[in-house]
DNA sequence: GGCGATAATCTCGCTCAGCGAGATATTAGC
DNA sequence: GCTAATATCTCGCTGAGCGAGATTATCGCC
């Protein structure tokens, strides 16, 4: 691989620009976490972490400490601090499982939805108009292309 | 406001869905990324930087100390920590500016690409392999929306 | 051609996110 | 019941990232 930094644009394959594309809208995504993040006096992971109890919810999972530490890759330890940080703001209450009481459950408060939705509400909007530009069956080339993108990275090893 | 009298799952709008979908790629990408850096001893920041580097390599631009701060959100004690830890492994090397020497460039080493690729290839290969399913005319409407979707994202306020 | 203003990076001291180890509370198995 | 397994929390520690300010190099001005 040679450094071609200095004179004329590589020859970049088609394919590869998507990747690249693809990534990029990735890292621009990190980023508006992290606006979110700094504007509301929380840290990346707890927006992660709202993010996947959300996400829980409407997939009608039980949202519980321990598999919200599972998905963010935090140890038991970080994941009582997450939630202390959450709770402290007001963002999420803890509910004791009645049926298992070990287990604690995870509510989000109203208030922290509207503060997503305020906040992501824009750009939602922009994706969601960007797709109205298409027709139906450009959608469903753009469902498929995710759909299979997303089997690819979720397939391989969680460690 | 249609019927849909199935308890807990919503009937969320098909372009929302492919919204969350989008979404779900960009955080499973995060997660690879923590996993690729915590295999490697260093911390998603420093993958973050490394891409960032190569992005800007591939892109023609210098890649200084400060450019790099700025695209990772860092402060610039933050960012001679990063470049010290990636320094210290290895993975990039300081080179002063002939023209300003005021500034640090800095040049990613090549084992560091290796490595990236070594775990990145395949993923990227398989992504290469969904869009090789795909038709030209197919592969134009994914450029499209995702060039459109980055822009989106790209657009809004930098704080 | 030297001199303050400006710019790029680094140093120092601090706070707090996240880890490892172990404590505590609850349930399931025999 | 007693023991093993499970879910969460507590404590002490390391180190990432911040603010403030020092350091070094460049530029515009006279």
């Amino acid at each position: 691989m040679h450094d071609e930094a200095n004179h004329a644009a590589k020859p970049e394959p088609d394919n590869l620009r998507l990747v690249h594309l693809l990534r990029a809208v990735t890292v621009e995504f990190g980023l508006r976490q992290a606006d979110f993040a700094a504007r509301n006096g929380m840290h990346p992971t707890d927006v992660r972490a709202l993010i996947c109890l959300l996400d829980a919810a409407r997939a009608g999972e039980a949202a519980t400490a321990g598999l919200l530490g599972t998905r963010l890759g935090l140890n038991s330890a970080g994941t009582t601090a997450v939630i202390d940080r959450l709770e402290r703001l007001g963002h999420v209450a803890r509910v004791r499982d009645d049926h298992d009481r070990r287990r604690i459950l995870l509510r989000v408060e109203p208030a922290a939805i509207r503060l997503g939705r305020d906040f992501f509400g824009p750009l939602i909007d922009g994706v969601l108009q960007v797709l109205d530009s298409f027709d139906p069956a450009e959608r469903e080339i753009v469902r498929r292309f995710l759909t299979a993108t997303h089997t690819v990275f979720a397939m391989e090893p969680r460690p």
